[in-house]
DNA sequence: CAGTGGTCTAGACCACTGA
DNA sequence: CAGTGGTCTAGACCACTGA
């Protein structure tokens, strides 16, 4: 037996609620039943149950039992490819090449950078992702001098910023929104596209525990990139 | 003390893990040593661990010990907006408005139709949402008649064929992708805008088990829908 | 107030794997 | 082969909460 038996457990239960056989609001066995059932003690009930309450499968109250739950459909598990691995998937070379680099203090009435500086210095950012040399996303960038201070020695074409960070920052929290909009006129002309063709926009603010690290800004052509994202409480078990 | 001890210890090292302060690789104390730290039993220090193991930001090597993982950067967690509890809350009235229903056999050469259908029917919908009257999304679903036989008999103007779904599948596995693109001529003449003008376009692909429920291709107008994602240890503890 | 889940203990045996 | 984690037991006391 080279499953354990808590995994045992909640793999049936799982499967029960997935096919529909359980549906929600059905209570599920007693612990004292399941230990019964199963031929185990209450730990390992406990725990298998536990894992499912902790993947939203189901709902415990005391005294009342165990019951299936509503199902969340409100959160999936987005992948969030790496750009430069993507290209080189497609038999393309990734560069990065740098715009306009440029540390100094935040403008008071730019959120976005008193937000990534607070009272010290950002590095702004701006740069392109080439695919075998042709433009297909623009980026625009605010890192938090202080929080990363290694940052204004690197060479950032060598290494695109996003990449650099991810190397250098150990674990990061982060908040993404994904949007569509029409490519602005500037943006246009450095991907050499018109004014005004669908792009998909990425913006994502990153923290290092409590402290701001960087803020992006990502416009990709239409068709250059997709987000994928898969949902089901199969990925958390 | 209302707080488990287990929680302490996990939140004492997803801090510790988060602020840098143990950088990836470095190693934690033995079970042995937390023992003695915590003054715990060794199943409440496993517990603890277990948890930041699976949460992704602890490895646990046999023999070797605990090690701060590398993060992983490549999967976050995605809040999808019910698109009409989205509209009510900028005080706007949601309608789905059924442009086309049919029901009928899947065409052989269309992957989608016989991926939904199998070898039996299928219901083929398309519609528009409303936001007090003006369209800001059309979608253009296929649902499996064998899957959900209910649907038929549905009436899909009342409650949206996304939220009737979701209130009689209890649970679903999903597969979404998010691109931008130019609105193709169908399209924008239904939601009254240019050709060309740049969309969302979220497909998603959902199971019940093992079986195909529906797929749907939805152009939302720029600006008219954002996706939000979140990412972090922390929604996972 | 009785039944249920939440936590915790002090052990045990085992599997794996690096020294 | 010795140290580490993985699992499991058979109990215990407690907190919560619905009947």
């Amino acid at each position: 037996m080279s499953e354990p038996l808590h995994e045992r457990i909640r793999a049936d239960f799982e499967k029960r609620i997935l096919s529909g056989a359980l549906a929600p609001a059905d209570r599920l066995p007693t612990e004292q039943e399941l230990m019964r059932h199963y031929g185990c003690s209450r730990m390992t009930v406990s725990r298998a149950l536990s894992t499912l309450a902790a993947a939203g499968l189901i709902d415990r109250r005391k005294k009342a039992g165990t019951f299936v739950a509503r199902p969340r459909v409100h959160s999936m598990v987005l992948d969030v490819p790496d750009l430069a691995a993507q290209i080189r998937a497609r038999g393309q070379a990734h560069r990065f090449r740098l715009l306009h680099r440029e540390a100094r203090p935040p403008r008071a009435d730019h959120a976005d950078e008193v937000w990534v500086a607070r009272e010290g210095q950002l590095l702004a950012l701006d740069g392109l992702h080439l695919a075998d040399g042709d433009p297909i996303a623009i980026e625009h960038r605010l890192i938090g001098i202080d929080a990363v201070p290694g940052v204004v020695a690197a060479d950032l074409e060598a290494v695109s910023p996003g990449s650099w960070l991810l190397q250098h920052i150990p674990w990061t929290e982060a908040e993404t929104r994904i949007s569509a909009l029409g490519c602005p006129p500037a943006d246009a002309r450095a991907l050499g596209i018109a004014a005004g063709a669908p792009c998909l926009c990425v913006e994502r603010r990153t923290w290092r525990g409590a402290e701001p690290v960087t803020q992006v800004r990502q416009l990709f052509l239409a068709h250059a990139y997709d987000l994928v994202a898969r949902f089901g409480p199969t990925s958390s078990g």
